[in-house]
Parts: C-alpha cells; structure tokens; sequence
RNA sequence: GGUGGCGUGUCCGAGUGGCCGAAGGAGCACGCCUCGAAAGCGUGUGACGGUGCAAGCCGUCCGUGGGUUCAAAUCCCACCGCCACCGCCA
C-alpha cells in the first residue's frame, strides 16, 4: 500500500527515543550538556508532532479508502455502474501518497536528528571534559621501580627481535605492526590467556565473528552516521562493508531486532578479533610503538541486561577486566571518566589505565562502559518480562584486554636490567617460556 | 559465477485478486477434568505505529523495495536470503 513509515524498525526506535527525550524535558538538555552537547527540544518536539499529526491524518484516508474499495467490489458484483466510485477512489489514494510522503519526511528528519544525539551521562559521573576531571577510584599493584634507566617497549622489543615497526610500515604504511617469534608467541598466549580466564572463571561465551559489517550494525552501536571518518570501509561492486572496530559491534548486534525473554539475562559474551580504526585526528599522538595502531587484536566482553541491573553489571564487568591486569601482576589505576569525557554510548564509564614505565604514566588499557539502554534502542534489542511487559535492553561492553597494549606494559614492567623480560607465571602455561632472554629466545 | 526450486505468525503448514493478520496443526498460557499427572475438552496466544485516562478504536506488516489495480500474501519487475546441482576456491 502506497508507502510505509512502519517499517524500518531503526526509525521506531528514534521515534522512542524522541519520545522519551520530550519527556525529560529540561532534565535531558541539562543531561546532555554535561556532555557537551545543546539538545534543541522545540526542534524535536516539532518534528515528533508533525510526523504524528501526518500519521494520523494518513491512517484516517486509509481507513476511508479501504472501505470505499470493499464498497466498489460489492457494486461491482451487484451490477451497478462503478465508474464514478473508481475515479473517486483514485483521487483518495494521491491524497494518500501525498500525506505518507509527508509523514515519512518527518520521520526521517526526526531520525537523522535522533541518531546524533550522544548518550545521556548519568549523574554520578563528575563534572568536566577532560582526563583532568576523572576522579580516580583506586590504584592496583606496585609501580615497578627500576634500578636503571627502564626502556620502552619499541626500544626492548627490537633489540630482542620481537617486534618489528619498520617492515610492517614497509607492508602497509605507519601505525601497523609486525611481531616475530617470541613476540608472536607472546600475542596469541595473552590472546588465549584472556579468553581461558573469561569463559572459565567469569561465564562468558565465546564467539568468533565476523569482522565486516554493514552500515545497519555500525548505527546500532552506535558508531555510524557520526563517526564513519574513523572506520575503515570496503567496497566490491555496489556492497559496501566496514571493518569492525571493536568486537562490541558484532557482539551487540547478535541479538538486534529480537526480544529477549528476562529470564535468560544476563549475556556475557566474549570474542577476541581485530580491530581496525583509522585514528583520524590522532596525527601527533602516539607515533611511536604499538600504542596506536590501524590494526590490533582485542578480547572484548560484552553484557547485555535488564535496564534495571546495569550499574551492577557494570561492575562485574570492571572487575573482569582487572582480573586481566591482576593475574599478571601489572600495576594499573581504575578512573571514573567525567561526563563530558565518556563515549558517544556511554552513560557511564571507568577507564583502567596500565602503567608505562617509560612514559612514567599511566595510560588506558580498557575502556568499560554501561550503554543504558541507548544502543538497544538503536540496534533494537528488547526484553520480555515474566508479566510480557517489554523494554529495551541495556548493553555494556568493555576491553578485557587489547593485546598490543598489553604486550607493551608486560615487555616495559617486567623488562630486566640486561633487556631481557620475565613472563608472569599465568602466562607461562601458555608461552610454554618464563623468560625472553637478552638475545631474544626463549628460556 | 551458472541453472533450478523456495521465502507466510514461536515452529510446521494452507492460501493464485476482494469475505485474509491470514485455515489447520504443534508449542505456549489459563481454565475444566484428576488424589496428582498425562490424555481429553474449552479459551487465549505476533510486532510496530497513531489516538485515548482506560476499555478500545484505527493503521501498517505474508523476505526487501518498487509497479499494476477501486482492491495484492496472491499478478509484474528488481534486489536480498535459503536449498540443490555445476564451476571456482581457503
């Protein structure tokens, strides 16, 4: 029948959340500013109310046409002349069109506008935009204190030929990475390491997914319309796929579209993929080492819960990701990111923050996140009471922990006087070695 | 990439222009029966949107998008997906 605005299941969800931001009224814009951003409620409710009003409208010449057709087909079979109503119901159905294409106008605009809006943090994250105004919640594990002047990881991982910057920019360009023998070794142990420690003692399932994905499952998470300048993009013929960034864009959006019965909650899903990200607008930062890569690997932990249940989730899911850091024995500080600083997503997040040596900082390692029911909305992720009530899920996700980053705190904290590297004793039943030695091989 | 077949509700499955949101069955929920259970019987059982305090009313959805028609699950076109065989391939 003509055109439908019912149909994309992304807009109905915009249309919720547009709801529930009229709402809040006030509370949303003062929300919002927190982050940063200036919410133009008149501008929502607007268009909120011009799409509703169109709806209407067309429902109504809808119902008319569908009886004045039942009308025809019956004094079509009674005999009667029916040119008259035919013509009639002609002109109905232009009106019609014309009214949908307003309606479905409406919705889109309202849509494109919802799909920008960031997150709401939530109150308990501290004023401020900056790293400056994170409020530091506890530090883990001692500081290692050298008795020498300690080396960074570029510096130890190539005089022990393990790591290997200049090919992998001869291979592909800078920001990419080359590992080789016990560094490799090394990579594909805390890979394991990570994903043993995850599935068998925090009850995550493990997946392997795919790393391309289409446009729908990057607006989900959140990731597209605003920020494509930072994913990578593939292209064969007319189809177009982007590379994920993060493992949290396939995990999220294995149960988009669906209705989740409450009783099965919470999710805890993990996957270690690659991640690829563009780092626009990072040309100064990093340009040294393996902190800042085109490509790295991750282990991800993605949640997915009741609304009601996420700050605890959150939680959990903090202290699974320190487990990481813990069982290797790398000292590391947990911080709670101030409004104006958390994701796009993010309502709420704590960011732990590995030491380096060389650096004399601490530096981000994971990045743990409550999502609220933010991308559930988008992605369109609901849950089913035991009373058959439904509401959008809540979704969080977290590192749990990149490897490349890893691998650089663990060569530059536990680095010896003569260059070699102790491994810490959880990882040795997975490098099969306890020590990379000065000139590189194994012990 | 080629040829053929197919895409209907939680599932199976009927439906070739109006009486179809859609028969029938299964599943599930509730009720009856029963000491209890099974069987049997009865009732109910999708999503989304608009409107309303609510009950309700209205609209949309039969892979997706277009088209034909007063009227489409049903006819036409394109695309997507699945299955089978062939080709190619880690």
């Amino acid at each position: 029948m003509i055109t439908s605005w019912h149909t994309s299941s992304k807009e109905g969800n915009a249309m919720h959340d547009a709801r529930a931001l009229v709402q809040l009224g006030d509370e949303a814009v003062r929300r919002l500013a927190r982050k940063g951003y200036t919410l133009d409620l008149p501008a929502i409710e607007e268009l909120l109310h011009r799409r509703n009003q169109k709806i209407a409208l067309g429902d109504e010449l809808r119902a008319e046409s569908k009886k004045l057709a039942a009308s025809v087909g019956q004094a079509a079979k009674s005999g009667a002349d029916v040119s008259e109503l035919k013509i009639q119901a002609r002109a109905l159905k232009e009106q019609i069109a014309d009214v949908s294409f307003q309606a479905d106008q409406a919705a889109h605009e309202l849509s494109e506008l919802m799909l920008t809006i960031p997150n709401m943090p939530v109150d308990e994250a501290p004023d401020g935009f900056s790293e400056d105004d994170a409020v530091e919640v506890r530090r883990v594990g001692d500081v290692p204190d050298f008795g020498f002047e300690p080396k960074d990881h570029v510096d130890l991982g190539e005089a022990l030929g393990i790591l290997d910057l200049a090919r992998a920019t001869k291979l592909s360009g800078p920001r990419f990475s080359v590992t080789r023998a016990a560094g490799a070794k090394l990579e594909r142990a805390l890979a394991a390491f990570f994903l043993d420690l995850h599935t068998t003692e925090h009850g995550y399932t493990e997946f392997s997914v795919p790393n391309l994905v289409n446009t729908e499952t990057m607006t989900g998470t959140g990731q597209l319309p605003k920020f494509e300048e930072d994913l990578f993009k593939t292209g064969v013929g007319s189809r177009e796929l982007y590379l994920i960034p993060t493992a949290e864009v396939p995990l999220t959006n294995l149960h988009g579209d669906e209705i989740i019965d409450a009783e099965t909650l919470p999710y805890a899903y993990t996957s270690h993929t690659p991640c690829y990200r563009s780092e626009a607008g990072s040309y100064g930062r990093d340009t040294r080492g393996i902190l800042r890569l085109h490509q790295f690997s991750k282990v991800e932990l993605v949640r997915i819960c009741e609304a009601e249940t996420s700050r605890d989730e959150l939680e959990k899911m903090l202290s699974h990701a320190e487990a990481c850091l813990r069982k290797l024995g790398l000292a590391y500080r947990v911080i709670m990111l101030a409004a104006g600083d958390t994701g796009f997503n993010s309502t709420l997040t704590y960011d732990i923050e590995v030491w380096l040596p060389s650096q004399d900082k601490y530096r981000e390692i994971s990045s743990v996140s409550d999502c609220g029911q933010f991308q559930a909305r988008r992605a369109g992720i609901r849950v089913r009471d035991k009373q058959g009530r439904k509401q959008f899920a809540a979704t969080l996700n977290g590192s749990g922990l990149p490897i490349g980053r890893t691998l650089a705190a663990l060569l530059e904290q536990n680095q010896q006087a003569d260059g070699s590297i102790r491994i810490p004793d959880a990882l040795v039943p997975y490098t099969g070695f306890s020590m990379i030695k000065a000139d590189g091989t194994p012990a």
